[in-house]
DNA sequence: TTTTGTTGATTGATCCGTCAATAAAAAATA
DNA sequence: TATTTTTTATTGACGGATCAATCAACAAAA
């Protein structure tokens, strides 16, 4: 029973197949008649709409970095500061749309690929510049330039420290306690500095 | 020509190739051929020394902690006090026998597979639980309970993190900016604690 | 009747794990 | 010592399973 103007929804079926997918096996290591099957169709429409298997998962990692991004966008608008836009970045890091099981587990399998696929590690240095320049955007307000970079280096890497972490969920942190031991970071760092 | 006592040099062997492979390839999609080709046996023998593929894979992880744990002993040999035993610890996760390209893709990709394997996602609870213990064998010293786990806690993630951001490789932290890093916001939250 | 949506069936490739066969060293036996 | 037997080391070839990707065919809307 075919109507026209499935392809949007059909392709957001799929990627979000994909991403529950990803985090139930934990890993990419997902057929495509699994995703099609989580996404209600088979798996040649799948193969129809995206091609490759590689251009699914592609588009997956892009549609994770997109929402990040438009959450990220979001949370600035709010920020008055610069110490509020740097508490903005780790507090999107941390909230309850990334931060969850399915989406670190896709994080940590994209990281692996991206090993793999040059397109994929492109995209994932986008994430990572990104990130640095919206720490940076906070931080060069309060410290000169070569500090601010150090402290944006150690940031990301805690916050990705956090969601590796996280992935093995033994008592591994959990948001609050994320967010706490980062912002106790950047308090002894910025500590008096920060402009009103 | 078959000469008597091969078997622990072929699994020597073996589980070096196995980390060599997994370096290359970025991931444990490499197949038994792929190793035993490296090893210079046939995959029969890789199969007839570890029987399933899963065991040789855990056999190489257990190596891969199992030199780290022993690089640290040597190092705490070394450690005169807890700030020294916490430097130590730092000291031996950016070593050069540690935080090698073959090592990080290894770790990287045992943790993708720990979602899976539940012996694997054991081995490496082992792993952070020994992690924490170094450091808080020395953290003790220094700080209060609490605070020592906080601290404990952001320490280890600042190492995780650095690991992923190097499996990136970017213009990301050599050992040298690693280590500075972690040292840095060590001393800042030790500051003009430490015992003599 | 052309375009869009959809699938079952099939192909081809990859790869794990097994097995029978071979060969040399070591141990047992004569 | 000479021989037979057992143990250890090793591999090529094969079975069987899994999957990505393709294709021909069908159905409904435009």
């Amino acid at each position: 029973m075919p109507k026209v103007g499935m392809e949007p929804l059909r392709r957001k079926a799929l990627i979000d197949a994909t991403i529950s997918a990803i985090g139930e096996r934990g890993s990419l290591d997902v057929t495509m008649s699994e995703i099609a099957g989580r996404a209600g169709v088979s798996s040649a429409l799948a193969h129809h709409y995206f091609g490759a298997k590689d251009e699914l998962l592609f588009a997956t990692m892009r549609h994770i970095l997109a929402e990040l991004n438009a959450d990220t966008r979001r949370a600035f608008r709010l920020a008055a500061t610069p110490r509020q836009r740097v508490s903005a970045v780790v507090a999107v890091s941390f909230s309850d749309g990334q931060f969850r099981a399915e989406i670190i587990a896709a994080w940590l399998a994209f990281y692996v690929e991206a090993q793999k696929s040059s397109d994929l590690r492109r995209l994932l240095r986008i994430y990572a510049r990104r990130l640095n320049s919206n720490l940076m955007s906070g931080l060069t307000g309060i410290l000169p330039r070569a500090e601010a970079d150090r402290v944006a280096e150690a940031t990301a890497a805690l916050i990705d420290g956090l969601y590796i972490r996280r992935a093995l969920k033994d008592g591994v942190p959990d948001a609050q306690t994320a967010i706490a031991l980062v912002e106790d970071y950047l308090e002894t760092k910025l500590n008096g500095r920060s402009l009103p």
